[in-house]
DNA sequence: ATTGTTTACTAAATCGATTTAGTAATCTTG
DNA sequence: CAAGATTACTAAATCGATTTAGTAAACAAT
């Protein structure tokens, strides 16, 4: 049977709220009640009920992680830094993924603020373009932060890469080596991940005098492996004069080491390919194929950082003996 | 501002009774009455605290899953078979990793119980032999599922592979490509999951009149990858005369994988090897590496599934109108 | 017209904690 | 030694819902 609060008083003969204070360690109880209370809640293996006390805290010490896809071992990786940080610091996380999809991002959001949780992470889906369900968030009090795929419409802690020197580095990776028609698998148009990444490719061109080909920009869409896979494909046989190609995540890379891989790598060898990943084994060893590692691990862990950080600063910003009072305050 | 069911209540000039009713469709609420609350409330997007529900209906609608680990793609298939199956029915996951200690997975345990969720899912770590904290579980009436590694002591939900049977099979295929000498990477001693992997391979080498012989049986440690990975270099170093290979999960293979890339696959043209994995793709398309995929997002979807049969069941044998009172007699 | 049933609603208890506002008992201090 | 201050504790309200028990009002039956 669960042990409640009010058990352990009626066992010892004091109060529900002598207890409470006492597993607290408010001043106002004596050390002799105290040490006799904390002594027969160890004994009893008492835990506070969580759901019960967020009643009157407002916390449920749980966060949500919404990212596109669970496929892409950068995601994969991100998740365990989460976790692997939240776990020590008392929370519990909760994943969800929105396969990309606007619609499904949004779903998922009011799922996670129907649980009340206390912290909302979030790498955009590729077409969302509307920021309602972010804005949501933020009028609910609810920490919000964007990682990964961001957006400059909405202010809240971000954590991203420098998508444009990444990319800026990866095109002039290629550019040394050699190359100057390059080719850049584009994941969307909408997307700011994916505009930066334009970007830099861009730039770099514009640095090394290659004139821009729009014919060399590739979109995939839906299913990203299969979609780069089968243009990949199509290239190959149409006997494309390709030199480099840029692709900017693990999944459409999967599609194209793929094709090469049924080719016997003959037409790698004549191709130059970088690709931002999260894999770190050097699988895939071939001379004129480069992996730019991106940790996803380290990124998770960054998140909860900038995560615990806010809850911190609100801690001190309401001490405990007046924080309902200043809670009332401030939302009105 | 959070809207409350009294704020509802307030506004529409009713008690709180009624509109709580009348949201959950009770006979004795007017058809006139209920019509009003039910368009206020969506109006106003109302929808019930499930924090404050769980006092009275003692659900949480979240679920844990508790992995080994989060970089072995099968567990991450799986989850995302769980997170989808779990989402369209409206709970939520949380997950967690063990990093394959009894301890650490003790630990978990003790959170998701503290965190009073709906269900408990677990696949146990390899150097788990006691199981205090599976009967825990139990005794709190939270549902258990074990999947992958289980164990036959606990009796609760199961859902597994036939490793007994695949593990045969896999040591059937190198018996039958004309390999007599074959190693075995053993992952633990105690799982009941490397239990039935080598019983299977024993019945495969008797059936085929091949002997045991123990140098064959490498038992893996800390980082499988790395250990496995250092393992297979000695190995070849010391011109062994191993003819086949016999690999039990993904992470094992990454390990042996990156060795045979450093020697450019010249090794692995005189070995063969099979491993169970759950990658999807060709990429290490050579012709004597045979993987036996393991599909973890199917496992995760029938693990949601069994649980959500026996909380139907459950919901059967306990009408809402006299939940509480048939809970109590139960407990007791 | 009186009693018995429905119908439609509400008051109050409850779930398990936290917190505010008090109250005895003890201790200071002028 | 009386009045104020301190110590150690508790009663009761509260958080946001659900559910039991109960009550008026309308209707039906004798």
């Amino acid at each position: 049977m669960k042990i409640t609060l009010k058990e352990i008083a009626k066992q010892l003969n004091v109060s529900p709220t002598t207890v409470s204070k006492a597993l607290q360690d408010y001043p106002d109880i004596g050390a002799v009640t105290k040490k006799k209370i904390k002594k027969y809640a160890k004994q009893v293996g008492y835990t506070p009920s969580i759901q019960a006390a967020y009643l009157r805290t407002q916390k449920t010490r749980i966060v949500g992680v919404i990212v596109p896809n669970l496929i892409d071992h950068f995601y994969n990786g991100l998740i365990e830094g989460v976790i692997e940080k939240a776990s020590k610091n008392g929370y519990l996380v909760v994943i969800l993924q929105s396969v990309d999809s606007q619609k499904k991002e949004k779903k998922m959001v009011d799922r996670l603020l129907h649980q009340q949780v206390d912290g909302i992470f979030i790498s955009l889906a590729r077409d969302t373009i509307n920021y309602d369900h972010l804005n949501k968030i933020i009028e609910s009090k609810t920490s919000l932060t964007l990682f990964d795929n961001t957006t400059k419409s909405i202010n809240c802690n971000k954590i991203s890469f420098d998508e444009r020197n990444e990319s800026f580095v990866a095109t002039e990776h290629l550019i040394k080596c050699g190359c100057k028609k390059i080719m850049f698998f584009r994941d969307s148009l909408v997307s700011q991940k994916s505009i930066d990444q334009f970007i830099g490719y861009r730039k770099a061109l514009d640095q090394y005098n290659i004139p821009f080909e729009k014919k060399y920009v590739h979109i995939t869409e839906n299913k990203m492996d299969d979609d780069a896979y089968e243009f990949i494909k199509a290239l190959y046989n149409s006997k494309s004069e390709i030199e480099g190609i840029f692709i900017p995540n693990h999944t459409i890379s999967l599609g194209v080491i793929k094709f090469f891989n049924e080719q016997k790598t003959v037409f790698l060898d004549k191709v130059k390919i970088v690709s931002f990943s999260s894999l770190n084994v050097q699988q895939w060893g071939h001379s004129n194929l480069k992996l730019i590692k991106l940790n996803g691990k380290k990124m998770g862990g960054k998140i909860i950082k900038s995560f615990l950080n806010e809850q911190n600063l609100l801690k001190m910003k309401l001490p405990l003996t007046f924080s309902t009072e200043l809670l009332k305050s401030k939302k009105t």
